[in-house]
DNA sequence: CTGAAAGCGCTAACAG
DNA sequence: CTGTTAGCGCTTTCAG
């Protein structure tokens, strides 16, 4: 009907007259007309939609999720689209059907955070729904992954721990399967490298991503360790490890950064929270999220495009924005010079 | 087709012969087929998705929003409902319009968390959608609205103070529009009164609910205030102005709970990550999210069984859960008795 | 400039 | 037991 026209704003080349046109109007608000979004999407073939696929529910509040999640928003919200969130466990694995059973046209695309993906699950859904990664442990070939600089953060960093003039530097690791550990550890190394320090491997330690996993390594490393064994700084794979360094250390009445310099990853706002205020590397999460945005929303324009007229293709693969984003140190409290238990080698 | 229902599972009296059956199902595997889900839900008039209306992005990540959130997740996801995020800035008033335009069936219904209503909304938005709040401003007449006993929790804080022995109480309270702050001042009053302990309303700060504004309180008082004039411990609205407290503290060299004894509210998770680990009324995040989707089904399920048979209204209203949420006191290291500095009153 | 007609993919009622 | 029919509310040609 002339109706669909003006109220979906003038459609081109028909107009309709002003008398017609209000007439509409004012019969709209009267019926307290709402247009409906499930027909429009059933003849548009466009939901205006995007998913978000993410394990959010780890008992801890996810501030890494959150931080993503809000970038994701703003972005969506600023292109009109609409997010919805799909939460799976941590056993992506196990959630694979259920990722899959959401391919069915409510959304119009996907960003999946933090995946950790199978190869046979990554082709099947390609095959059902345009989506991009963030962060996958194993970014699949021909998937938009976007990602932050893990390698340059670690590496600024230990970088940072040795301007201090620290060279004994403990690095507490992540689980090998996660994104971005492989990459830290080089950073790490490095780092150690370029100071021609040599690189204890007994001090790569690895181990869980959350607070009681760093309680733990340190206590471990407090109780097991001589006094002139001791490092003199710690590089934390995250923020919550960090923490869990700066618990045992409490504990045991040793303090931060005198007796011992201490550095995260992340930058999740708990990092200023704790006493002193963590030195960290900042991940970029919000801007991740908006750039997970326009990438999906560009490959849905695409394929949608694709659709009417197969040429064109290849257009400005030029104009992609970087999948890596940079990270950037930030300097706060929990960073000093070595104690002076140690004389400083030159 | 015969297809839709096999593929639905089996309706009622339909059975399809075993021979037809798996007929369809190696067809739709073939064609690699998958539901539609705007046109199931054009049919069906049901969308099977929940709306989240919130005001997520403080610039601090919101703990809170997430807590409700995870709760929400879990109870849709287990109801085989999807969630869909709306995000609101802080001025609910300004995006009024906006929430209004998600009225158009592509949710069933609706949960706002925090909002703040206005009167002509609140009846504006009832007209087009089902919807409950969480912890609204203004509880509007004749919608659900889920609450944590505020007033018991302050209490509870409170007493928790004065069986510490402390008779002098500061309570850094919240900004006066926002849903609890009254009943939250009214527990600490019932608290000190059941203690025979004057109320000095002038140690009743109002001010805003973030870290800031719990440090300019604190350093405002400390530096302001006579020695023999000073509180012994302070309640404090939320956990954030908590960790305000702790840091203006911090930077003055007092110890807690020595010098000072603090108390949160909220319980966000970075009540432990504070040195001393905070004490503080611990909301049932999770819970009041769960609760608000049972809620806003029960409302939607009511509401369609409505339009096939007006009767049978009033079914079960004994039945509904309640919608005051209890509160928890959970000990941490934040709370001692009084300083020595202070002869304790009898 | 306006309205009639077709169809998006699905479900529900009803004949074969 | 199976297939036909009629919309759900919207957009989009295409004739009046």
């Amino acid at each position: 009907m002339t109706v669909s026209v003006v109220l979906n704003g003038a459609h081109s080349a028909t107009r309709v007259s002003e008398a017609t046109r209000t007439r509409i109007v004012e019969a709209a608000a009267r019926l307290r007309y709402r247009p409906n979004a499930a027909a429009r999407g059933l003849q548009r073939r466009r939901m205006d939609t995007l998913g978000v696929v993410a394990a959010i529910d780890g008992g801890v509040p996810n501030l890494y999720f959150l931080g993503i999640l809000n970038g994701i928003l703003e972005a969506a919200s600023a292109r009109g689209q609409n997010t919805t969130i799909f939460s799976v466990s941590h056993h992506w694995a196990a959630d694979e059907k259920k990722i899959l059973s959401f391919c069915d046209g409510r959304v119009d695309g996907m960003i999946l955070i933090a995946p950790v993906l199978s190869a046979s699950f990554v082709e099947q859904l390609a095959l059902h729904m345009t989506y991009v990664t963030v962060q996958a442990n194993e970014p699949p070939k021909g998937i938009v992954n976007l990602n932050v600089d893990d390698e340059g953060g670690a590496y600024l960093a230990v970088r940072h721990l040795i301007e201090h003039g620290h060279r004994r530097i403990v690095f507490f690791s992540g689980p090998a399967e996660f994104a971005g550990v492989r990459e830290r550890i080089a950073g790490y190394r490095r780092a150690l490298r370029e100071a021609a320090i040599p690189v204890e491997e007994a001090w790569i330690v690895p181990g869980g991503y959350h607070l009681a996993s760093g309680r733990e390594r340190m206590a471990h490393l407090l109780d097991t360790t001589g006094p002139s064994e001791l490092p003199t700084a710690i590089f934390c794979g995250n923020d919550a490890v960090a923490m869990g360094c700066l618990e045992a250390m409490a504990e045991r009445n040793l303090r931060v950064p005198e007796d011992f310099s201490i550095i995260g990853f992340d930058d999740t706002l708990d990092a200023c929270l704790t006493s002193p205020r963590l030195t960290t590397v900042a991940q970029p999460l919000r801007t991740l999220g908006a750039r997970a945005v326009e990438r999906v929303l560009a490959l849905i324009d695409q394929e949608a495009a694709g659709d009417h007229e197969e040429g064109e293709a290849g257009e400005s693969p030029a104009e992609v924005a970087a999948d890596v984003l940079s990270v950037q140190l930030v300097v706060r409290g929990s960073v000093g010079p070595p104690p002076a238990r140690f004389s400083v080698i030159k």
